[in-house]
DNA sequence: CTGAAAGCGCTTACAG
DNA sequence: CTGAAAGCGCTTACAG
């Protein structure tokens, strides 16, 4: 590649015979600058092919007008939706966005922070990996005065701005249905506990029991159940107890889901009359499936909208203390074959 | 949120009693530099919680580590999987991701090139959306001398450094296997013509035949069928024909694909029996429907880790004139239930 | 090994 | 409305 020398503001000043500080003006539409020669040199910086660089006018301006998105897998449905949501809103602000993904591992998360605090993005936004759980490096987001917003997977002990879910209420919602559908034995298929979203998903669970007064079966729960495969695993243990149970909520996700119902045909039990099952994120398979999965939706892409609209709101607000700011999106029950026994 | 002075190395000069020009020696790790010092320094800066800041330093050097990447949607399989790729080997020299979306839209995509331009990004990764031929903006980025590598959907005509698949060879092999199937009125769903990766899996499609010596029925060619509502909407069309096909090649996606499989089972004609049905990326759903459905590997991830591997290639290499390459990824058929009539 | 100085490309308070 | 000048935070050729 060969190097080129790029046209700046003193190229056009040269050329027309003024000074940079006019070009800038120019430039930046002030209107501090005499109409005629503003058009004169919006035309001159066009000929030129004139490109602002972005870098010097941030520096000097002491912002970067760039997010940083730390998430742990960019190829994940509900994470690249959630990244669409945020550059819509953005994209149409001029703001940029970094994406790093964590891999899951919390030393990764920690670099890619760091180098986000390196870049001096004006907002970090975060959705934390399952590993790991001191929180040291979001405190020094907060102690650089960069914008932090929690999304989906947070830290909850850490007072900053947060975008989630109501785990809870959509666990409970999931649960009851599955009991007034009839089913006696409900397994659930638990997230690592280190995550909230996890905690309050099993929290949801419980609830439900205690309000329809049906006992909690210790051996129906299963630990650390969150990837298809662990579910597969998690479904071949259930199915083989002397009392197996009857339905399975797989609260981590669509795709430990998806290891129930392939265990479930693999041995033949019948979706949903033997078994019921239900979901978590309405990943887009689940409507494919034979028989659909029974899921709840996030609302991903609108989570997104909400963090970027929320980071924009902050700016604009200047307090100067930011109240930690939680915004709840209620999450939606989609009832699917998986959990339809009668009809 | 409370504005922060951040510690520059101004800062830990003036606590240490020495100039910012070793300061930023020590940090940068430069040998010319007393190691007593630079213990000294390097332990002063995380003392004050020191991070550089990445724009000065890139401003200064004329670079910006970092790559610019636009594609049609995040959020779709096959490209937040090619990100993820890119990112993998860019994360780990150091090197920042800035993600556009162009919406399939061309003014949005000679936005987001030209907001790539302005920050200075050291190379532009681009998909480019079905909408649109007019390529004066990928020039422009030539012009900027910055690098340009294009993936998957590319532009022909630009002579650029490219990472594609042999979409000729992938849907041949394709089409052979439906008529190796027996199957004997095979339709093709094509996308926009204007992309040539659309081009040439038609190309590849009229190649089949040519080489089984099976005349093509140009009936059974559907334009512009490339989501999965129009996939299904020309498969509708297709099977209320005198003469229906008994296969269908969705060569634009597995979506349209889909689209295909569900007109089949509301119409109660049997896959892969009555109908065979061949899509295109592996997308992970094709995996799950029932029947499962045949596709084609594209290696997204591989894709992105080639492209990444390409630019650091490229920069390493000091060449005036940095000849095209092009690199061409072998797809593989993915044979499944959808297109097994006998077995 | 260390310092003084210039400069990356821009913006903006100050003067006129 | 325009210019001269300083400065954002860093890096690096030059001198010693």
């Amino acid at each position: 590649m060969k190097k080129v020398k790029r046209t700046t503001i003193y190229d056009i000043a040269e050329k027309l015979g003024i000074t940079a500080s006019s070009v800038s003006r120019a430039l930046n539409n002030s209107n501090q600058v005499n109409e005629k020669t503003k058009e004169l040199i919006i035309k001159t910086a066009d000929e030129l092919n004139y490109k602002r660089n972005t870098l010097a006018s941030n520096l000097r301006k002491g912002q970067s007008k760039t997010i940083g998105v730390v998430i742990p897998r960019i190829n994940q449905n509900f994470f690249s939706n959630v990244i669409a949501g945020i550059e819509e809103v953005t994209y149409q602000k001029g703001y940029s966005l970094i994406i790093c993904q964590s891999d899951e591992d919390h030393d990764k998360e920690i670099q890619c922070v760091n180098t986000l605090i390196n870049q001096h993005v004006d907002c970090i936004v975060i959705s934390v990996s399952a590993d790991g759980n001191d929180y040291q490096h979001l405190q020094n987001v907060l102690d650089h005065g960069i914008q932090l917003i929690q999304v989906d997977r947070v830290a909850e002990e850490l007072e900053t701005l947060k975008v989630i879910n109501d785990n809870v209420q959509a666990s409970y919602e999931a649960v009851s249905h599955l009991i007034e559908g009839g089913y006696k034995r409900i397994a659930l298929l638990e997230g690592p506990q280190n995550l909230s979203i996890f905690k309050q998903r099993k929290e949801g669970y419980l609830k439900a029991f205690k309000a329809y007064n049906v006992p909690v079966i210790e051996e129906l729960i299963v630990e650390n159940a969150w990837t298809k495969e662990l579910g597969a695993e998690g479904t071949r243990k259930l199915l083989s107890l002397p009392h197996p149970p009857d339905a399975i909520f797989a609260s981590t996700s669509d795709f430990s889901a998806l290891g129930v119902l392939d265990v479930a045909n693999a041995m033949g039990i019948k979706v949903p009359s033997q078994l019921g099952i239900c979901g978590y994120a309405n990943e887009s398979f689940s409507e494919i499936t034979s028989p659909s999965i029974t899921t709840i939706d996030q609302f991903s892409v609108y989570m997104g909208n909400t963090v970027a609209n929320l980071f924009f709101q902050e700016i604009g607000n200047n307090d100067t203390i930011t109240k930690p700011k939680i915004i709840s999106i209620k999450p939606e029950l989609i009832i699917r074959g998986s959990t339809k026994r009668n009809g």
